[in-house]
DNA sequence: ATACTCTATGTGCATTTTACATATATGTAT
DNA sequence: ATACATATATGTAAAATGCACATAGAGTAT
């Protein structure tokens, strides 16, 4: 984070903003999904995938317990892979679910992808429309 | 070390996901401070405005304990209304470091709409970028 | 006056999501 | 041997969110 997020301090009263990032829930799922869905990976290589993506932030612990929870949901499969040198590797599939998973999130992406144009409508100073009288406006 | 039971509920059909929804992180923030920039305003009709900008699911609990937190972190301030009819009305102003909050989180969002970019493109199956490895492949 | 409804603000608790620190093991280079 | 990169994993805490419920003023109908 740089320090455009710090605001000076005011009246001996000091402030700082925290993680102040727009980033969206459950977005690792849909990355490692997206990732599997293109060849086979573990998680060691989806972490440097992910993090290519934009995400590098993203802490071994949190992907490799995202993985297992993934596929006790049955939207990946898994197995040990020790033909190559070094640690063996838990090797990851998609299945069919984590297709329609996949599916499913895009879709929901692309309302969300909306409700961020109107966002940024407003914010750079156009008048807000009712969400039942949208009109195509321009983007900044 | 095994493919240890995974509940298998296959099917290349789309179906429901529960909580599988494109959302973003911090967002509640944002949006208040944004209508509050336009006008000062009050808890009950902060929550309208909310669902109005695509926030239907907001709850009360969570919109007032954020408004409070918020006042705690400096970026609005208030102030009780008696003056109208009905209950007293906490009403709120945002505060210069709101405003630079703002600022902040409007352009994490912006460097994050490409991320998005990104991610639909490579979903819609135009290849983005290194793809030097292919090993594994789907085995399926 | 009592009950009912709309407005308005809040607390308590549980769940979900994410972050941080740490532990384990294997092969390769020095 | 020991240092390092690779590779997977757990334990715990913090943050974000959701759900249920509590309180109360003001107007309206009975």
């Amino acid at each position: 984070m740089n320090n455009e997020g710090q605001e000076r301090e005011a009246g001996g009263r000091e402030r700082e903003f925290r993680g102040v990032e727009a980033r969206p829930r459950n977005w690792l799922v849909p990355v490692i999904l997206l990732s599997l869905r293109e060849w086979n990976s573990y998680g060691y290589e989806l972490m440097e995938r992910a993090s290519a993506f934009g995400f590098e932030a993203m802490n071994p612990g949190t992907l490799y317990r995202t993985l297992r929870q993934m596929e006790k949901e049955g939207i990946v499969e898994s197995s040990w892979e020790t033909s190559k040198g070094g640690p063996a590797r838990r090797m990851y599939t998609i299945t069919d679910a984590g297709r329609s998973y996949l599916d499913f999130w895009a879709k929901s992406l692309e309302q969300y992808q909306h409700t961020m144009d109107n966002f940024f409508r407003l914010y750079t100073g156009r008048p807000l429309q009712d969400k039942n009288k949208e009109e195509g406006g321009q983007k900044k």
